[in-house]
DNA sequence: CTGTTAGCGCATTCAG
DNA sequence: CTGAATGCGCTAACAG
C-alpha cells in the first residue's frame, strides 16, 4: 500500500505541479506535517522537519496560493491601483507601499487604470476577485471608482485612498497638505515683488478641482493681488481624469507669452507643467528666472537638472506611502471595522533657479540630496 | 426543506461574500445552473438566465478567483516584471502588454524587483505560487532570476523575457536592436565631423555588458576612429543591476570637460544619463550643438523638451509589449511545448537639435507625434 | 508531537 | 437544457 502510494505521486509530481500530498506521501507522514513544516506553526520534531524539508527543496515545492487562500479565507497580497505608471508620483508611492508590506510579509500586485474608468473597475474587480487582504488606491477620484470602492468596503475590503481630496464614507485617507503647498510657493512668488502670477495646468472651469489651485488662488486674494481668467491657461477639458502635461505646459505658456500684459511669474500645476512652460519661455527668448519666474510641484527628480533648475513644491510621497501601509495593515490585522481614519501631511517648497538667482555657483549646490532630490531612482533602463 | 435553506443562505450572504451555492439557492436552482449564467458556457434557457443573473446583481455576487483557479487549474492573470517603474521604458512596455493581454481577456499584474534580486526572487515566486498564466519578464538579466525562470519553465510556467541580449534556454525572447541604432547614432555623429567621441554611462570594465556599447565602439572603429579608455566615462559600480541616471551624467560630462583634450561629441548610454551631461554642459558655459554634441538612448518624453531638444534613438517600446504579448498568450493557449521563439525588432534615431541646428524655427516643429515622441503620457499627478 | 476529518467555492464529468 | 457528484490543494479543528 505504501508501495502503491509513492509510485502513483511520485509519477504526478514529475508531471507538473508537486502537491503538499505528494510530499507527505513521499516522507511517509500526514499531509497536516507537511503543513506545519511549510508554515513553521505547531510543533514538528526536528528530524521530521528536516526531512520534510529536504524533499520539499529536491522537489522545488510552492505551495499553491489559490488552495491556500480558499481554505484559510486571507492572502498576504495586496493591491495597489495608480493611474499610470510613467508618473513619478505614483511611482514612488507604490515602491514605498510595497516596502512598508513587503518588511511584514505581504506581496504588492500593481494595477494601472490608464485613466480609463473602465480599466479602473477592471482592476478593483480583479484585486476583490482574487480577495486580496486590502487595496490602496491612488488614482483620482471617478464617481464609479467610487461607488466600487464603497462595495467593496461594505463587504469588508480593507482600503485606503492617497492623495484624494475627500474619501468615500467608512475609507481610510491619507494625503499632503497640497493647498498649503501651494500658498507658500505663491506668497514666495510674491515675497519676490511679482504681482502678476499665472496658474498653468487647467481652465478657468477646470482647476476648481485641485487643492493646489485653491492654495494659489488665496494666496494671491489674502495678499489684494486679482487673477483674470487670461492668467489660468491649460487645456480645457483634460485628457483622462486629471492630467497636464508638457505639451499643455509648453502651449499654455505660449499662449500667456503672447498676452499684451504676459504675467511676471508662473505658478504651474506639477513639474512637468513647468518644463513645458519652460521650453517655451526659452524657445520665446525668454529668460527665467528675470524675464519670468517659474514654480512647479511636485519636485521631479528631473526638475533639478534643468536650466536653471525649477523652484517646486515636495510632497512626502514616500511618508505618504508607508501612512498608507500602516492604515491598511491595521484595518487588515483587526480593526475591520473601527472609525474612519485621516491623515495630512505637509508639503515643502524648494527654491531653486527658477524663481531665485543664486548668489553664487548655481549648479553643483543645487542638486545635492539636502535641497530634496527625491530619494527613488531617476535612471533609465538600459 | 426549501425554506431553511433560503434563510440559512441568505444570511450567510448578508454577512459576508455571498457565493455561487448561495445564488442557486436563492434561484432555485442547482449551483451548475449560476456557473452555466457565470460563464456564458452551455445551454441555459433565456428565463433562467434573466432570473439569475437577477440574483447575482442583487447581491453583488463577484466569483472567487481563487476557487475558480483552484478547480480549473488555469486563470485569467499574467504577471510582469519590471526593474523599476519610474523607468519609462519599464512603463511604457508594461502599459502595453497589459492593453494587449485586456483584449484578450486577462488582467495583467505587475511587481517590481527595485534592483534587488531577493525582490526579483519574490515577485517570481509570487505569480508562481498564484498560478499565473503566465510572466513577462523584463528585468536586467540576473544568475539567479535566469535560474528561477528556468525552473518555473520546466514546470509548463509560460515566460517571455524582453529587453535582454539572450534568453535562458526555452524562454522566449523579444528585444530591440540597441546594437543597430547605437551604431546609427555614432554614424550620425561622425558625418557630421565629429571624430573624437565619448561614451557616458559606465566604466571600460562595466559597460561591455550593453549591446549598445558595442555598436557604440564598432561603429567608431569601422570609420576608424578609436576610443581611448578616458574616453569612456561613468559610474564604476552600479547602482544596482544596470542603471545610470542623471546625477552619473552630469558627473561624467564634468570629467570630461575637464581633460586636456575633451570629446566633441557624446554617445549617452540612456536619455536620463544624456540629460545630466547637457546640464552639466550648460553649467560649464559649454553650448550644445556647438561646441559639443549629445546623443541620448530611449526617447523618454521630456527628451523632446530640452534646450536644444536631445537627439536620441527610439526603440519600439509599445511593439515590444504587443509581441510579448503575442508569444505569451500563443504559450498560454497551446504551445506549452512548441520552439523557442526570438524576435528582434528596429531601433530609430530620431535627431534633433542636440546635435544639429536646425535651418528654420526649432521649436515647434520639433515636437510633432512624427517627430517620434512617444505615445504614452508623460502627465503627473495632480 | 502527529494524524484524521472536513470543507473553503467552484467547474468538470457524467446522468438525466 | 438541467442537476448531482466529485475533487482541485490546502489548513482549522479536533483527536490521539
Amino acid at each position: 500500500m505504501r508501495e502503491g502510494n509513492d509510485v502513483k505521486t511520485t509519477a504526478r509530481a514529475n508531471q507538473r505541479h508537486p502537491t503538499l500530498v505528494d510530499i507527505a506521501a513521499l516522507a511517509n507522514v500526514a499531509p497536516m506535517t507537511v503543513s506545519r513544516v511549510i508554515n513553521g506553526s505547531g510543533y514538528v520534531s526536528l528530524k521530521m522537519r528536516e526531512k520534510v524539508q529536504r524533499i520539499i527543496d529536491k522537489l522545488e515545492y510552492h505551495p499553491n496560493a489559490l488552495a491556500r487562500g480558499l481554505k484559510s479565507q486571507r492572502s498576504h497580497v495586496i493591491g495597489i491601483l495608480v493611474p499610470d505608471i510613467l508618473n513619478p508620483f505614483a511611482a514612488e508611492l507604490a515602491g514605498s507601499i510595497q516596502e512598508a508590506m513587503l518588511v511584514r510579509g505581504y506581496t504588492a500586485f500593481l494595477s494601472t487604470t490608464e485613466q480609463s474608468t473602465k480599466r479602473e473597475h477592471a482592476a478593483l474587480s480583479a484585486f476583490f476577485d482574487h480577495r486580496v487582504a486590502g487595496i490602496a488606491v491612488a488614482t483620482v477620484e471617478t464617481a464609479s471608482g467610487n461607488e466600487a470602492l464603497e462595495r467593496f468596503t461594505r463587504r469588508g475590503m480593507p482600503i485606503v485612498v492617497v492623495g484624494r481630496n475627500a474619501a468615500p464614507v467608512g475609507i481610510d485617507r491619507v494625503t499632503a497638505d497640497h493647498w498649503q503647498g501651494a500658498y507658500d510657493a505663491v506668497e514666495h512668488l510674491i515675497s519676490l515683488g511679482h504681482k502678476r502670477i499665472a496658474y498653468i495646468g487647467g481652465s478657468p472651469r477646470t482647476a476648481g478641482r485641485l487643492r493646489r489651485f485653491h492654495g494659489f488662488l488665496e494666496a494671491m486674494h489674502a495678499h489684494g493681488l486679482g487673477v483674470p481668467e487670461e492668467l489660468i491657461a491649460g487645456p480645457n477639458h483634460e485628457s483622462g481624469p486629471g492630467y497636464s502635461k508638457q505639451a499643455d505646459g509648453y502651449e499654455a505658456m505660449k499662449r500667456l507669452l503672447s498676452l499684451p500684459h504676459p504675467p511676471t511669474a508662473i505658478f504651474a500645476r506639477n513639474d512637468f507643467t513647468a518644463l513645458g512652460a519652460m521650453s517655451a519661455a526659452r524657445d520665446s527668448g525668454v529668460s527665467i528666472p528675470g524675464d519670468i519666474a517659474i514654480v512647479g510641484f511636485d519636485n521631479v527628480p528631473q526638475s533639478a537638472f534643468t536650466t536653471p533648475p525649477l523652484t517646486t513644491v515636495a510632497q512626502p510621497t514616500a511618508q505618504q506611502g508607508r501612512e498608507a501601509a500602516a492604515m491598511l495593515l491595521d484595518r487588515i490585522e483587526g480593526g475591520a471595522d473601527r472609525e474612519q481614519r485621516e491623515i495630512c501631511l505637509e508639503c515643502q517648497l524648494i527654491v531653486r533657479g527658477s524663481t531665485v538667482v543664486p548668489a553664487v555657483m548655481p549648479a553643483a549646490r543645487d542638486r545635492g540630496q539636502a535641497q530634496g532630490l527625491p530619494a527613488t531612482s531617476d535612471g533609465a533602463h538600459a
